[in-house]
DNA sequence: TTGCGTGCAAAGGTTTTGCATGGCA
DNA sequence: TGCCATGCAAAACCTTTGCACGCAA
């Protein structure tokens, strides 16, 4: 169980920079553009090898989308987060809501299911959107 | 608002077919094969091309998983359905229930979130996956 | 010195697109 | 006959992989 040997190469850390500062998520072509315009040249395989490495170390989840894949990082204090993602506008918000709770029980108890709410991202339409709509 | 003009070919009816039969969702090649192994040749970029046809007439509704896209059918009573995938079988079941209403309630007066269960998958781990890894 | 991490380039899979042809109405 | 739909092949796109080299420990 201990921790692969890891070298703290430059490229390791600055992912680790950018990743750190998210709060969303993100996808590795932003990752990627984030690095460059820092100054810090990564090139995309190790972006990608990176973030599989910190997907299985537990820091970060990934996460399918219509437009590709995307991170976002795993906080152990955020077990009642969900992402929502917007089809009009395509921005990602956060909830953070201990009203979901009671969707997690149901699920678990009629339906045998155990929600892992890091790798879902829940579809519709945003406030500013609906309201650009009925306008 | 006139449906679009269009033409009843051989392909067309072939996937009409196969999507009225399916109860859940679908990929572009599962479909490519159900219509080889019906002896229907229907070439790929003629599948996508339905298949977008079907999603913008409102028949069909595309969903991103981590394997690529798949199609689910839109039907008008479905309102309270979720797709939940299993993050170690992979398989994908409903779960098509009034219990989840409360979540879009809360959704929607809280968050200002109007969700879309069709394009939504939820993932976690199926019943049968978690008395497995349990035993 | 050891061997993990990196960069580059090539390969992989899925989805889209261009263009000439086919077939429905 | 008109024109949408199709097939093929090529392109586009994202992601993974092979291999030689670089660099942290």
């Amino acid at each position: 169980m201990a921790t692969p040997k890891t070298y703290l190469t430059q490229q390791h850390k600055a992912i680790l920079a950018f990743v750190s500062e998210q709060s969303s998520c993100f996808t590795a072509a932003e990752l990627s553009d984030a690095l460059r315009a820092a100054g810090e040249k990564v090139g995309l395989a190790t972006i990608y090898r990176q973030l599989e490495k910190l997907e299985k170390s537990g820091m970060l989840q990934r996460i399918a989308t219509e437009e590709g894949a995307c991170w976002q990082r795993c906080d152990q204090d955020d077990h009642d987060c969900f992402l929502l993602k917007c089809e009009q506008c395509g921005r990602i918000s956060h909830v953070d809501c201990l009203q979901l709770a009671p969707l997690y029980d149901h699920l678990s108890s009629s339906h045998h299911f155990a929600i892992n709410p890091r790798r879902t991202m829940l579809y519709g339409v945003c406030g500013s959107c609906g309201e650009a709509s009925h306008a």
